[in-house]
DNA sequence: TATTAGCACTCTATTGCTATGAGTGCTAAT
DNA sequence: ATTAGCACTCATAGCAATAGAGTGCTAATA
């Protein structure tokens, strides 16, 4: 339903008022702050209107008005617009130094680092899943007695290592050749076509290999399992910085479900197959403990192909401009990293 | 000084009975409470000379007594009694998954899971640092161009790696030939000695070789160096549940303090060289974010060798009898592990 | 007909006041 | 040395009065 002009511009004021200050707003500060050339009753009545349509409401029949889940979703949707606040956010970079490609998991890190300073909430990055990683090498090393580690490395350049103990005592040359006969089988082929392999080839070799095999195989699944440790938070106690939090109870939930890794990665997770920014606000989000909160979350690329998310966790009443250029700004800035990172000489 | 008996009785009820309640106890319900066989009157004279000593405070004129720092120093040194408390203890294990080996990074991780159900409390674990680590191998994997992956291993099955990017490409092959140059070279010297060693060869080799050198020289100082890594939170949310933090801001700094792993690091390494439980009180904190916290912490083992800490941060009033013995009971279990995952075929 | 001024009404938040009671410290009696 | 007794302190809860922000409605106005 397309709203009048004039509604529209009342309820974006609203919503611009409530974000900046966080106390509700009456007829007569909105008359007195924004030029509409209308009167406060004027206001009051627009406002009764908007409140009556399900935009605003007000916590008891003395106070100004703030905007429901519905208000802000409009809000969103199509009032805002990120007209040129750019440069709001350079002040900011300024002072933050921007993540550095290295290592993937301290790209993750600081990324996530980056995220929460900008935006002032928490901020949560999910490294990249590995659909496109194909099997480039695996390594035994003998450590000591039975003990071997196998270490698993991916064409993306992930490494993955896994300590087993084998029945009997291996030397580390029988390693070695085991080592070069599964690269010559495996290389180039993709995670889930490897395992296949393994799988097939288990059922012809030696004993004694039976178990490295078997392992070599659980490392391959376990680059793509270990899905927890993709989650990284950054900027946690941001969020107590929102006076809407003193409430002990639903901050506690708040941190409750932030530690809660897995479930954070299916919330997350759900926007990944989408391009662009996604916001969820406060009901709309499907964990009851994430009441009162929304996510800002974007996916971002390598290459063309999108194999990551991240976003930020806030108060309902956030600064949605600003947090969501600066969601935007890290998506791509993380995707540019990544793409230097890998893609450099993928001709392969 | 020592506290003449009575007295002594009397301090550890006052604190005792805080811990347990969290309310300021005054004379005549603690002359109903505990049966002395004194009188309201007597007990507020033993409590007014015991304010006098230090060891007590109230809050306000007309309030009960609270133990002061001080009087939890004494209370732990010398009135607490660990008696056959474990019971205790093992009621909860029933319903804690202890961790189990595997994996040292998931090792960890869940012993800061199972440390922070038991004590209700943050749970800090710092993974064990590698003194002893003795150089075990290195390998050289070529990605894509010229990036090369340097993986680097230690005796005791920690695996660091490194993504390079060299100036010209180079074989597989080069890089095997290289792989079994230093293997030899460096095999069973201690970290800190194969550093030595790296410069020296460094002025000898050929160019191409100088920078794969030069950042396996890196890979293992970083070993060493990723510290922040190695601090593992668990259970952050568990200090909201007490009531005293219900303050805001105090909680807020508290927080703070916990995201900065490299100050946590510091904290509980000073504890790292001497055996047993260490209470830190209150003020005895060097960080001021920390004041109205107490840690308990513990050393761990890995044969004879004290190799990490782990412990406990909660509020000044924690119920230090159970949490003494679970962050006890865990240091042990952390070093049973341990032992059962590198000790094994040590006899080298 | 849309807007506005005016007014009665509602509800919160603040303030000041007054018990209430838990607890102390001191003194004098035991 | 211990205890009973008493005056005193101070946080807390409850209560009433007030101020102020804001609403909704009605009647006047352009």
């Amino acid at each position: 339903m397309e709203l009048e002009e004039r509604y529209r511009r009342v309820l974006q004021s609203v919503i611009d008022s409530y974000i900046a200050t966080g106390i509700p707003i009456g007829s007569h500060v909105l008359a007195r702050r924004y030029d509409f050339g209308l009167s406060s009753a004027t206001l009051r009545n627009i406002m009764a209107e908007l409140e009556e349509m399900g935009y605003l409401t007000h916590p008891h029949t003395s106070a100004g008005r703030i905007p429901t889940d519905w208000g802000y979703r409009y809000y969103i949707d199509t009032l805002i617009s990120i007209h040129n606040e750019t440069d709001d956010i350079e002040d900011h970079l300024r002072q933050t130094p921007p993540p550095h490609s290295g290592d993937l998991h301290e790209l993750m890190a600081e990324a996530s680092q980056f995220l929460a300073a900008l935006s002032h909430c928490a901020a949560v990055v999910i490294a990249p899943s590995e659909p496109e990683g194909r099997y480039r090498h695996v390594e035994f090393v003998r450590l000591r007695g039975r003990q071997v580690l196998i270490i698993f490395v991916t064409s993306t350049g992930i490494v993955q290592n896994k300590l087993i103990e084998l029945d009997e005592s291996i030397q580390q040359h029988d390693l070695n050749t085991f080592s070069v006969y599964l690269d010559e089988e495996l290389v180039h082929h993709s995670l889930s076509e490897i395992r296949q392999r393994l799988v097939e080839k288990m059922n012809e070799e030696k004993r004694l290999f039976m178990r490295l095999m078997e392992q070599t195989y659980r490392a391959s699944q376990e680059v793509q399992e270990r899905d927890v440790e993709k989650v990284y938070i950054g900027g946690a106690s941001q969020i107590l910085e929102n006076p809407e939090f003193a409430n002990v109870d639903k901050m506690r939930s708040l941190f409750k479900a932030l530690e809660d890794k897995y479930k954070l990665l299916k919330l997350l997770d759900r926007s990944v197959a989408a391009e662009g920014i996604k916001v969820f606000i406060g009901s709309e989000n499907p964990y009851f403990e994430m009441q009162g909160c929304s996510l800002v979350v974007s996916s971002y690329k390598a290459g063309e192909s999108i194999i990551g998310t991240l976003g930020v966790i806030g108060p309902t009443r956030m600064k949605y401009r600003q947090v969501i250029q600066v969601v935007d700004y890290t998506a791509k800035l993380v995707s540019k990293l990544l793409d230097e990172r890998f893609q450099k000489g993928i001709k392969r």
